[in-house]
DNA sequence: GTTTGATTATGATAGTATTTTATAGAATTA
DNA sequence: TAATTCTATAAAATACTATCATAATCAAAC
C-alpha cells in the first residue's frame, strides 16, 4: 500500500495548504500513490474539523477575505447530509424573496450556500449566521436581537419574539431537535421553542429541514404540531413509511442524497 | 486542463484587480490556459457577489460608494490610542453593571478587554462586539436587532431604537465621528445618529470615547448638543483649550496615555 | 495460537452533478 | 462594416456521491 498513515496525509496536506493556499484532489493522489476517495475522504474530514474549505476539485484555505468569526469549529455530524439539504433548500428560494433562517447547522449551510442569489431579504436570530452574511452586498440582512445563549448562539426572549411579529416572509426554514408523528416538532429548550412559533405563524411557507435522525425523536417541549409544515425537506434515509404518512398530511416531502431505487 | 481550481481563479482574478484596477477576459484566458466562457463566468459569479463590476471586454473594481473607510480597515488607525482609551473605559465599569456599548473600533476595544468583568450586562447594536463576547459566560449579551449595515456591521433602523428604548443602563460608552463645541456629537450616517440618540436618552451616565482626531470635526449628522456627555475619555494630545471648555461644561475629562508631566 | 467478530481504512464502480468547452448567432465597439 | 465580445445551448470532460467489497487491525474468547 502507499506506507501513509493517514494522519500522516492530513498533515502534508495542511501543510500543503499552508504553504499554497489550495491543493487538488489529483495532486494529492499522486503525491500519496492513493485512490482519489481516500484524498476526498481526508478532505471531508479535515473540513469538519473546520481546518479547509472544500471546493469543486480540492479544497482551499478558510481564512482571509472577510473577518474570521473566533467561534470554534464544532465538527457537525452528518455534515455530507446537512449540505445536501441545504442545497435542496436554496433551490426553493428565489431571487428577491424575503426568508427567515432559523437556529441550526442546517440553517447555516443554507446561508453559506446563499452567495449567489439576488436581492434576498433573510431574518435570522442566529449570530453565526448574521456573521456570515454580514457582508454580503445582495442581501439584506434584518437581525431579531434579543438576549443571546451563548451554547447555541441563538437570540430568545420578548425582543427576539417582538421582532419576528413585525415580518411576514415568503419562507421559513425551520430547523427542530424532534420530529414526531404524535409529538409534532419538538425542542430542547423552551425559549428557543417561543421563537419557533412566532416564526411559524408569520411565514407563508414553512419549510422544515432536518436530517433523518431527528425523526420519531422526541425533545423536550412541543414547538407546534407536525401538519404547520408545509415543506419537509431531509437525506434519503427516512422511513418510506414516514413519507407516506407525511404525504397523507398534506406535507411536501422532498428526499436528497442518493435517490433512492425504483 | 488548466489545473487551477475556480476558486484559485477567482482569487488570483481579484488580486490582479486589486493591483490594477481591471482585468481584461483575454487576459486571464492566457493566465489560465482556459476557455474565454470559463473566465466569463468566473467574472459574472465575482460580479454577483458585488465584488467588481462587468464591462465590454472584462472586469473593473467597483467601489467608492460609501463616505468612510470599511470598518476593518479603520480599526487599526490610531490603535494604540484606542486601546488605553478602551483600557480607561473598562476602569470605569464595575462587576453587575449594565452598559451599552455603541458601534465603533474603540468600543470594539472595550468589548475584548471585557474578560476579567463579573456578572456584566452588555447591549450592543454591533455585530462585531457580540461575535465578541457572545462567547464568554459572564456576561450577558443582549442585541438590538435591526438591519445591519454592511460596512459597519451595526445594526439600525425601528427594531434597533425600539429594543433600545426597553433598557435603562448604567453606563453608554459612546462612539461619534465628529466631536465639536458648537455643533455638539455629529456622525455620517443618519440611520446611526437615530440608534445612538436613543442610547442616550436611556443611560444614566454618557460616556464618550472618542480620540483626540475626532475634536473640531464636524460628520454630516447631528446626535446632540456636546453637553449631554457625563465624562469624556480620549487620548492627552487634545488640545488643553479643549480640555477647559469641556469642564466648564461640567464634563468630566479623563486623558489617558503617556501622561502629561505634572 | 488461532478463531471470531467488531472496527477502521481503503478501493472499485456506477450513477449523478458540476464544470468546461465548442459553437453559432446576437450584440457591441470602433 | 469588420472585428470583437457577448449569450445561449448542447456536448464533453471532469469531479462527486453512495454503496459495496475487500483488507488490515485489534481484542477478546476459545
Amino acid at each position: 500500500m502507499s506506507g501513509y498513515l493517514s494522519e500522516e496525509r492530513h498533515q502534508i496536506i495542511l501543510e500543503t495548504l499552508e504553504a499554497r493556499g489550495s491543493v487538488t484532489v489529483n495532486e494529492m493522489v499522486e503525491r500519496f500513490g492513493v485512490s482519489e476517495m481516500t484524498i476526498r475522504r481526508d478532505l471531508d474530514a479535515l473540513e469538519r474539523r473546520g481546518l479547509l474549505r472544500r471546493v469543486h476539485g480540492g479544497a482551499v484555505l478558510d481564512r482571509g477575505r472577510s473577518y474570521e468569526p473566533p467561534f470554534v469549529a464544532r465538527s457537525v455530524e452528518n455534515l455530507a447530509a446537512k449540505q445536501q439539504i441545504a442545497r435542496a433548500a436554496v433551490a426553493l428560494i428565489e431571487n428577491g424573496d424575503s426568508i427567515i433562517l432559523d437556529v441550526g447547522t442546517t440553517t447555516l449551510e443554507i446561508a453559506r450556500q446563499l452567495v449567489d442569489k439576488q436581492n434576498l431579504t433573510v431574518i435570522t436570530p442566529c449570530l453565526q449566521i448574521a456573521t456570515l452574511l454580514a457582508e454580503n452586498p445582495n442581501i439584506r440582512l434584518i437581525l431579531t436581537g434579543g438576549i443571546v445563549r451563548p451554547t447555541e448562539l441563538s437570540m430568545v426572549g420578548h425582543l427576539a419574539e417582538r421582532a419576528l411579529r413585525d415580518f411576514y416572509v415568503d419562507k421559513l426554514f425551520l430547523g427542530a431537535a424532534g420530529v414526531d408523528l404524535e409529538a409534532g416538532l419538538t425542542e430542547y429548550n423552551l425559549e428557543d421553542t417561543l421563537v419557533k412559533q412566532v416564526m411559524i405563524k408569520n411565514a407563508k411557507r414553512v419549510i422544515l429541514v432536518a436530517d433523518s435522525s431527528k425523526f420519531g425523536r422526541i425533545a423536550f417541549t412541543a414547538i407546534a404540531p407536525i401538519n404547520v409544515i408545509n415543506t419537509l425537506i431531509t437525506d434519503h434515509s427516512l422511513d418510506p413509511d414516514w413519507v407516506k404518512r407525511l404525504e397523507k398530511l398534506d406535507i411536501e416531502v422532498i428526499l436528497c442524497g442518493a435517490t433512492p431505487n425504483e
